[in-house]
Formats: structure tokens, C-alpha cells, sequence
RNA sequence: GUGGCUAUGGUGUAGCGGCAGCACAGAGGCCUGUGGAGCCUUUAGUAUGGGUUCAACUCCCAUUAGCCACC
């Protein structure tokens, strides 16, 4: 990775690094598309937002549609129809998530099973048993073909204790490593045509995904310091700051990318699982983070609340640059003026409050794509403003 | 015309001689590496008039309206 520029005033930097599918420039923001599609949205929606990077997940992704189908498409590219950059996550979030919802009293009986070998999942649709390794899992990543494979870790819930977090890290930690070993030593995957061969390459017309390792420690000092120093020894293409973002306060959450963004080594892409509100991004962009991802706009979009930028305000002025719009709300019924004037998106160009409004109130599908579309070109656009603002050196 | 049945928020429905619930719709809010078009809060009702009873949405009578059967 290469550093462009760094702003004077705060950690924040530009850097480019390249991927099999093409050069990136941070800091950005990847849409999730987690099974594969971005929710509500088809292609070409996507591509007109120009994101850097689209997130998919290979749990997901390998319970449904499964290997043999996206083996026989070559590739997850080419059978979602996105020639740009994926990064796929591990399924590391979903052993947590799916202890959580146990804990929340939702049925999850025999679900998730974890143990130092690797985690077990129950299909909940075909009943069928699936146990996951880290091994299995870079070996899943690479049929699909992705760019920026996640290492298995293990994402505990919040609150936890110290000891169980210590253990969190103890097995995210060994887990890397065979990430690791098993990136290194084994073959397979989906040819990803086009690509230049790299130095030293011997996989012919195959060019090697990057891997990234996942710091973990939950709100511990101590233990964030302890997965950063064991992380950064094995020598990953980038890290990630996970474990973040599960139910803690923003002031927590700001501590933990503190303590963790100094130790990650600033050649490396930085970054932070599943973030977040528009402002913990600007602030995290300010302490050293390169890359984002997060369900809030789009799963906001789908529930009619939008994010609208507040004119004339910078990013990096202000805590409250943009405010939310309820769009459902009772005062659209008779607003002709679009969401936001100023916006270029789909939505803002052609329709009024009142019409979207219209939508949601009708359940018509139409509402959901327009606000996807639209709380996207926000965070993308919010991206591409503070890019600018680290070159211009005003950020 | 005769007999029977029914009448509960905007809509569709529970209920019981002792605080009238639920669903949808309405209003407000929440969602942070998406197993969710999900979750929370909230507004709003016993057709009308009498009677019995300490107490009636509940039991009785009448009125009105609707439905069914018969003529």
C-alpha cells in the first residue's frame, strides 16, 4: 500500500493499494451485499454509485447458493454480475450474532457450536450440519473469487469479561494463523482472468487475494494491545478492528480505536468491522482508518429513514453535518420538494417527499430502492468528500 | 310481511355480571462485519333508548341497521 497524502491536522490519510480486481484509494465505505446482492438493489443500481468495494459474506454465500453453483459461474464476479473489488467476510460475526440471539431468547437451540478447531453451524432451512475451520473458510473464499478474504476470529458479545474476551483473543489469534498457513500453502480457487501476474507468482494467470487479520479484545485495553502486537507478527495484507460496534457507547467504541490504530502497521490498510453513523466514520477516518462497512444505510434505507446532508456544513465541521429524515412521517404527506435538493441521486432528481412517502406508506418496492440509493450516494459521497478534504489538507 | 341471527376502535375480530384484549390501518421512535420489508411505543371502541342489578359490553325490552330463511 502506498500513502498519497497525510493531513496535518489528524491521522487521516490517502493511500492506494491494488487488488485482482483494481486499485483502490481510501479511505471508502463498501455497500454490503451480504448473500450476494445488495438488498433491493440490481447491478447497475450499484455500479452507478461508484463504490470501491462491495462486501459480501462467505457464510452466507456458501450455505446459499452454495460452491457448486458459484463454482460453475467462476466466480462470485461474474455470477452477481460486479467486476469491481469484494471483500468477503468470514462468518466470524455471525457466530457471534448468532449467540446473541440465544442469549435473546430467540430459537437458536443447536445452531452454533464453537471450539478451538472451528465453529459448527446448523442450516436453519435444511437442518444440515456445516462445521467451519479456518482452513475451510480461506479455501470457500477463494472459489468465491474474493479480493480481500477475512480471517475466521471470534467476535464475542458485549458485555463480556476480561477472561472471556482474553480467550476471544486467544483463539482469534491461533485461528489467524492457520488463515495464514492455509493462504500460504494451499491452492485452489476460481482463476480471476485479466489480472497481471504479481513478482514471484507461480499460479498461473491467478492473481492472490489479500487476507486480512482481525484485531479482537472487546473493550479491554490490555487485550486490544495484546491481538494487535500477535496480529501484526503474522504479517497479514491488512487489519481489521473487530468486535466493535456489538452495543457499547461511543466513547468506548472511540477508546478501542485508540488504543488499536497506533499498533497497525501504517503500510497496511486499516480497517474498522461494521461502522457505523456517519459522524464515528469521520471521526474514525481522523484517527487512522482506511475502510468501512456497515448495514446501517442500506437496512435504514429499507425503513424509510434517510440521511440528509446538511447544506454548506463540512463533514469535518460539525457533529451534526447531515440530519435524518423520517420519511413515512406525516409532515411529507403535502412536501413536493425532494429529499434533498442537492443530492444527485436517482431518488432526489426525480421524486418528492411526498411520493416517497407515498411509497413506503404502500409497501410499494419502488420506496425501498430509491431510499437504498439514496442513504448510499450519501455515505459514498461522504467518503469522496473527505478524500478530497485530506487532500486539500483542510481535513 | 313473518321468523331467526347479528351489532365491540377507521377496518377485521376476541371477551366476560366486576380494569374491554388482539391484528391491520394511523402517529412517533429504534436498527452499526444484515439468518429481519424487522422491533418498540402510542392514538382510537362496546349501534340508540329504556329496564334488572351494588355493578351491564355481557341479562331483559324496544328502536334502528344489516344478514339468512320462509311467504
Amino acid at each position: 500500500m502506498k500513502i498519497l497524502r497525510q493531513s496535518k491536522k489528524s491521522k487521516a490519510r490517502i493511500a492506494r493499494f491494488s487488488t485482482p480486481h483494481g486499485i483502490v484509494e481510501t479511505p471508502f465505505f463498501m455497500p454490503i451485499a451480504t448473500r450476494g446482492a445488495v438488498k433491493t438493489l440490481d447491478i447497475e443500481d450499484v455500479m452507478s454509485l461508484k463504490p470501491t468495494v462491495v462486501l459480501n459474506n462467505t457464510f452466507h454465500l456458501f450455505m446459499r447458493p452454495g460452491l457448486e453453483v458459484i463454482k460453475k459461474a467462476k466466480g462470485l464476479h461474474t455470477f452477481m454480475g460486479w467486476q469491481g473489488p469484494i471483500l468477503t467476510d468470514s462468518g466470524g460475526f455471525q457466530i457471534f450474532s448468532l449467540g446473541a440471539r440465544k442469549r435473546a431468547g430467540v430459537e437458536t437451540e443447536g445452531l452454533v457450536r464453537l471450539k478451538d478447531e472451528g465453529v459448527e453451524f446448523r442450516d436453519t432451512v435444511s437442518g444440515a450440519k456445516h462445521f467451519f475451520t479456518p482452513e475451510k473458510i480461506i479455501e470457500i473464499q477463494k472459489v468465491l473469487g474474493s479480493d480481500i478474504m477475512m480471517a475466521l476470529d471470534v467476535c464475542p458479545p458485549y458485555p463480556i469479561s476480561h477472561e472471556g474476551a482474553k480467550d476471544a483473543v486467544r483463539m482469534t489469534t491461533e485461528w489467524a494463523k492457520r488463515c495464514k498457513v492455509q493462504n500460504a500453502t494451499a491452492d485452489g480457487g476460481v482463476p480471476l482472468e485479466g489480472g497481471k501476474k504479481y513478482k514471484g507468482e507461480s499460479r498461473r494467470n491467478m492473481r492472490q487475494p489479500m487476507l486480512f487479520g482481525i484485531v479482537q479484545g472487546s473493550v479491554y485495553k490490555d487485550l486490544r494491545i495484546q491481538s494487535a502486537k500477535e496480529l501484526t507478527r503474522l504479517d497479514f495484507d491488512g487489519y481489521a478492528i473487530g468486535g466493535v460496534s456489538v452495543g457499547e457507547s461511543w466513547n468506548e467504541k472511540k477508546k478501542v480505536i485508540q488504543w488499536t490504530t497506533p499498533l497497525l502497521p501504517e503500510d497496511k490498510p486499516r480497517y474498522l468491522m461494521g461502522f457505523g453513523m456517519p459522524e464515528e466514520i469521520v471521526a474514525s477516518v481522523a484517527h487512522g482508518v482506511d475502510m468501512f462497512d456497515c448495514v446501517l444505510p442500506t437496512r435504514n434505507a429499507r425503513h424509510g429513514y434517510l440521511f440528509v446532508r446538511r447544506p454548506g456544513v463540512r463533514a469535518w465541521q460539525r457533529k451534526s453535518f447531515y440530519t435524518a429524515m423520517h420519511i413515512t412521517g406525516e409532515k411529507y404527506r403535502l412536501d413536493m420538494r425532494p429529499v434533498d435538493a442537492e443530492c444527485p441521486c436517482l431518488a432526489c432528481r426525480h421524486y418528492s417527499r411526498a411520493y416517497l412517502r407515498h411509497l413506503f406508506k404502500i409497501s410499494e418496492p419502488l420506496g425501498q430502492r430509491l431510499a437504498t440509493l439514496h442513504n448510499l450516494q450519501f455515505y459514498l459521497d461522504l467518503m469522496r468528500e473527505l478524500r478530497a478534504g485530506i487532500w486539500s489538507g483542510s481535513f
